[in-house]
RNA sequence: GGGCGUUUAGCUCAGUGGUAGAGCGCUUCGUUGACAUCGAAGAGGUCGGAGGUUCAAUCCCUCCAACGCCCACCA
């Protein structure tokens, strides 16, 4: 410690190495008797692309839970990983190759798969590389891969389970289409987006009579797939139920039925049904199916968003939006007004910000609300019993509210997608009899009837479906040591925004494949918005890379300001300022223990320190402190913890007590400097423990550099108690 | 349409049933003295508004306002 300043750069590395070395990251090779565990299952960072500070936020929190844990004598596993993020990757590698000027939809399927794995096995590399920087303490060893081939096996036994528990089915409903990235979504993976756009109101005649019926529509592009009309039985068309209406569009004679869930108060109180463009009208066109004439709707857009033939020679091979101006001019003479402003919600894709189209199409669905055949509750039900009976507990609790709010309102769950990176549906049908059978592999024979082609099915998992198996799978659900000695783990630490995605799957599947709850706690974090509350965002030009920033001011700085930062379910906000000033406080514990050494004098080995009162104090005191901190971690009030340890070593350790004992290290008498120098010694020891797990660097290599007898690491010493 | 959250010092935010805290910024002073990436001293807030519970409310309850977020198949 001869240097004024603490150079990060040049000490990390070796810190780190200097951790690695000893194998203990790895809970099988810590010291002493360890009986009591504590698990965190990382969540897998996606492999598609660098970190950002939202991977520094969850590292920090995640390594001090661990570090302090380990520090409390737990025999501590913190298992990495990484994520192949099906749509999200595909997604990511879509743009790169639309950058490199290639077709993607030209690429055959073997050949993409291979490329979206190189890129996402050096993506991988990298993320590693990177969570070593910032000092994750966790096992290496036993670091696992969403696509490692026990994973993908277990995922798709999971499947095969649920299907034989009469939980999977397959059907033609309507699901949500993107029709950029050519693939259905699940509810989750689309968001709302407020749209100003025209509501017409169109008449169709009735059949054989001088009169009209009235409709109001945001889509009139779409009326050559109308089938019927649905009347509120109480509104004013009443009399024409049962009645014949022609399209306007393809002049065709289509039923008029009553239905009450028309609103009356909105628009006309009639309805276009089109089944094939609108969920709603699906559902009631299921409902009366017998009363209208016309039998098979049908679809006139495409997967690309496109009007089709169907739609008819005027419309066809327009895109939705030039078909909806074309039609409209096509039904001049049947608008009944002006077209009113009509501010809606519109769905559109989660990642593009592509209009959803709603379409039917035949999917793998998992029932969430229903029993299953083996007996006991619904996926749903078992979940939200699992919290309300606090076997899970969420912090900040307030979630658990939004939780049980999602569970109530949860619809099947679409999870066949159309992409070619992930794990492919283990299910085979047969070409002869349409059976569809549930296989890993390709089946011998048709169990029912006996012929033996077969086609594979070509949708592969939401990577969410195999996601919300992670924390069983990774520990090696049933059979291995690991998931006998760590599940259910301890706490789930991720962001409040994969609640539904994510914490809310890994309930269901933990509990449906383990029988039991995946891990005790969720923590919630926030997140990382920048100086101005904003997202931070390459559009906007506001990110800050946390690696750069560790570069400059050491990855202590950064943890120790992210942590300080961090209340539970609140958008942490950091700047560079913010860290700069953590980077100074590491300068001020550098000098405290610079200072400290320096009165070191070898005499004092053979002195016994005479405590004054006011030492006697201030190490009463130093235990209230620490009491408190440790009060704080076990509550999860980390940030309260790190704001406490920062404020006593600067503001009382230092700015007092070190100052105070000043003119007794100077004094004449040995005895005294003796003591000064052992009451600093002892606080300045005991808050380099209370220290790292906030800032795990600087803390390690000081205690590498005191002399302490029966030395070991830092990282594996006792939390002061 | 449902639900959730926020409102505290110039800025960004902690916090607590008992006459308010931090960081940054600001003012004044101080460097051969562990640290100027520092130290000392200081200015600055009727804790969004109204009512209620209480001996006592910034904190609990009710209502209101502003802002933000999530969920949702009303064309």
């Amino acid at each position: 410690m001869k240097n004024k300043l603490y150079d990060s750069k040049k000490i990390e590395n070796k810190i780190y190495k200097l951790w690695e070395k000893s194998g203990y990251f790895n809970p099988d090779k810590l010291p002493g008797k360890r009986n009591k565990t504590f698990t965190i299952i990382m969540p897998p960072p996606n492999a598609n692309g660098a970190l950002h500070f939202g991977h520094a936020l969850f590292i920090s929190l995640q390594d001090m839970m661990i570090r302090y844990q380990r520090m409390r004598g737990k025999k501590t596993l913190w298992l990495p990983g990484a994520d192949h993020a099906g749509f999200e990757t595909q997604v990511v590698y879509h743009k790169k190759i639309e950058k490199e000027g290639r077709s993607f939809w030209n690429i055959p399927r073997e050949q993409l798969y291979k490329e979206i794995k190189k890129f996402t096995l050096s993506n991988k590399k990298n993320m590693e590389r990177q969570l070593k920087k910032l000092g994750a303490s966790c096992d290496w060893s036993r670091k696992k891969f969403t696509l490692d081939k026990d994973i993908i096996e277990k995922t798709q036994e999971t499947f095969k389970k649920l299907y034989q528990d009469g939980l999977i089915y397959r059907v033609q409903k309507p699901i949500h289409w993107c029709s950029k990235h050519q693939t259905t979504l699940s509810d989750l993976e689309i968001k709302h987006e407020e749209r100003n756009d025209k509501l017409y109101y169109i008449k169709y005649r009735i059949a054989n009579s001088k009169n009209f019926i009235e409709i109001a529509t945001t889509r009139p592009e779409t009326i050559p797939a109308d089938i019927a009309i649905a009347v509120n039985p109480k509104s004013k068309w009443k009399n024409f139920i049962g009645k014949k209406a022609i399209n306007p569009l393809t002049k065709e004679e289509i039923s008029i039925i009553a239905d009450s869930s028309v609103d009356l108060s909105f628009g006309t109180g009639a309805l276009k049904i089109t089944p094939f463009h609108d969920p709603v009208d699906f559902e009631i066109w299921q409902k009366h199916q017998k009363e209208i004439e016309i039998k098979h709707p049908y679809s006139i857009i495409d997967q690309f968003g496109k009007m089709n033939e169907k739609a008819g020679p005027k419309l066809a091979g327009l895109k939705i939006n030039e078909a909806r101006q074309k039609a409209i001019e096509m039904l001049k003479t049947n608008l009944v007004k002006e077209p009113e402003n009509y501010k809606h919600q519109v769905a559109v894709c989660y990642k593009c910000g592509t209009t959803i189209e709603p379409r039917i199409m035949m999917q793998w669905f998992i029932k969430m609300t229903e029993k299953p055949k083996s007996g006991g509750n619904s996926l749903r039900d078992n979940a939200v019993k699992a919290v309300k009976s606090g076997k899970i507990k969420f912090i900040p609790k307030r979630f658990e509210k939004v939780f049980f709010h999602w569970m109530k309102n949860l619809h099947d769950w679409n999870i066949s997608r159309q992409i070619v990176w992930g794990i492919r549906i283990p299910a085979y049908q047969c070409e002869n009899c349409k059976k569809w059978i549930i296989s890993k592999t390709k089946p011998l024979k048709c169990s029912n009837c006996q012929k033996t082609k077969f086609i594979q099915e070509t949708d592969v998992f939401d990577t969410w479906f195999s996601s919300g198996q992670w924390p069983f799978l990774s520990l090696g659900y049933p059979n291995k040591k690991d998931f006998k000695t760590f599940y259910p783990t301890d706490v789930m630490e991720t962001g409040w925004d994969i609640l539904f995605f994510w914490v809310a799957r890994m309930i269901i599947f933990g509990i449906y494949r383990t029988n039991n709850v995946p891990f005790r706690a969720v923590y919630l974090h926030g997140l990382v918005r920048d100086k101005n509350r904003q997202k931070m965002s390459k559009s906007k030009g506001n990110v800050i890379d946390p690696l750069d920033i560790a570069e400059t001011y050491g990855t202590d700085a950064v943890r120790m300001s992210l942590i300080t930062n961090a209340i539970p379910g609140n958008d942490p906000i950091i700047s560079e300022d913010k860290i700069k000033g953590y980077r100074n406080f590491t300068t001020k514990i550098w000098n405290i223990a610079r200072f400290i050494s320096l009165k070191y004098e070898p005499e004092f080995k053979n002195i016994k320190p005479s405590l004054t009162t006011k030492d006697k104090n201030n190490l009463k005191q130093l235990k209230i402190i620490q009491n408190k901190i440790t009060k704080y971690m076990d509550s999860y009030k980390f940030h309260l913890a790190a704001q406490e340890i920062y404020q006593y070593i600067w503001h009382n350790f230092a700015d007092k007590i070190i100052e105070s004992s000043k003119e007794k290290l100077n004094s004449e008498n040995l005895i005294d400097r003796a003591t000064a120098f052992s009451v600093n010694m002892k606080i300045m020891t005991t808050c380099l423990k209370l220290l790292h797990p906030f800032m795990p660097f600087i803390t390690e290599e000081i205690w590498q550099q005191l002399q302490i007898k029966n030395k070991k690491l830092l990282m594996i010493e006792d939390w002061p108690s």
